[in-house]
DNA sequence: TGTACATTGCGTCATATTAACACATAGCAT
DNA sequence: ATGCTATGTGTTAATATGACGCAATGTACA
């Protein structure tokens, strides 16, 4: 959760931190980008503070940047988090000892802080995780296996995953999550598992070729068992567009 | 904007303010409930800062509650807002003097604020709109007559509005806008209002009524012109669960 | 080599939902 | 009485959805 190159508290934003719901698709499975600090093994949500001259959208862009190497990504707000408890002790002298801030910083590191939450999501494979102090270490985890979180971030979690399932209902999904060259059934798959149910094929198909953003390649998937699957892309132009004009119908 | 009785800055989370978007429905208009300063006649949304102690969902109820005297009322948090430059060079030292800030505090009112956008669904006839500094003003502007607002105000209210009409599609909308007895017809121009387009009388009835949420009343409406319509209630249990459960399709 | 099996691709059919419209009724105005 | 306007109810065609059937393709293995 907290970042090295620390700069004094006094060019942050006070008490306001961003906390990002990294999202991926692997081996059939979402996956949520995670971090494990070297003081306590806990886990927490990658994020990090506001500059004092930096507008928070960017700020959540320098977050995903940092830990995936990844630009350009789907990011979007959806909520923000401020219950006056939600930090409260947390922060021990000792932990913030072993993150070496100085003693006088103390005291803005455990005041009140509200933030708040971005999901994105971004292409597995391309993404680089990448830790930031020493003894960090930073995971791909199944949002099936997610082991318990710090502070209200399990909370954050259930919210981001309850926008991004309203919102595919909205807006289509994938050009972020697949590699360019994909197949229904995987992005079948994909939407299975952020819907946490399965879909018929058939009507899959249908419907996901009838809202027109699909190109067919003339290309078979290789190296699989049974019969190969086509391989589709995206056309660009028209996700785009359905993108901002939103789908008239759900899921 | 401003409110009076205020304390001191360092009783107030930093850098933090919430802005209301309060909507009302009346004379077939979609109302929003905005403010005029004495000091510049400028506009505003209804806002204020965030108690050291106070959570931010509890803040945005007591805001509504001090400009519209409601309380139990459908209140949502739908973005936060920002940009670094969206409070620049917003409060003069004039302007500030003006609202009786003493000068320690002007380093405070101008700094940087980050501001969570909440709007809230309310019955217009049961709101007392209240002033809360001499010299300003309260009032119900129609969502299509809104005056130049001060900061990001505008952007803020349009993406409330269009918060508004997504979750259309999601949840009903009317409890918490219209009296407690009232006509279909009344209903879609609601919905109308929202939407901003016309529909099918026809077709609204139907939807409407399918989705289990009304009591046909064995009453008429008084004193119309043309053929009395029936009047209805919302029947809350049923409201709850769906708005709860969410609708099925859309509009 | 050929048979079983899992998976993909394409199609069908009954039902539900939506959009567009017709017509009768109620109440006011003249 | 007659016209005007808005309400209440019904009809129909087009479209979308959900639940399947079945053939084709490629692997595994007897």
């Amino acid at each position: 959760m907290l970042k090295t190159h620390l700069k004094n508290s006094k060019e942050y934003q006070p008490g306001l931190s961003i906390d990002c719901v990294i999202f991926g698709f692997d081996d059939n499975q979402l996956k949520v980008l995670l971090i494990k600090t070297g003081y306590d093994d806990s886990w927490s949500l990658p994020g990090g503070f506001v500059s004092i001259d930096e507008d928070i959208d960017t700020a959540a862009v320098s977050i995903l940047q940092s830990r995936t190497g990844l630009t350009g990504i789907f990011l979007r707000q959806f909520a923000t988090f401020g219950k006056v408890k939600r930090n409260q002790d947390h922060f021990s002298s000792d932990s913030l000892a072993y993150f070496g801030i100085p003693l006088e910083e103390e005291k803005w590191y455990k005041s009140r802080f509200v933030t708040i939450g971005y999901y994105a999501l971004v292409n597995f494979s391309k993404a680089i995780p990448q830790a930031d102090n020493p003894g960090e270490m930073v995971e791909w985890i199944d949002h099936h296996e997610v082991p318990e979180l710090i502070l209200d971030h399990r909370e954050i979690l259930d919210k981001a995953l309850e926008t991004l399932r309203t919102e595919l209902n909205l807006m289509p999904v994938g050009y972020n999550l697949l590699p360019e060259k994909f197949t229904i059934p995987e992005l079948q798959k994909l939407y299975e598992t952020i819907l946490g149910r399965t879909l018929d094929r058939r009507n899959f198909l249908r419907k996901i070729t009838s809202i027109g953003i699909l190109t067919k390649l003339d290309e078979k998937k290789s190296n699989v068992a049974h019969k190969a699957p086509n391989l589709y892309s995206f056309d660009k132009d028209k996700y785009e567009e359905v993108l901002k004009n939103g789908l008239t119908q759900g899921w």
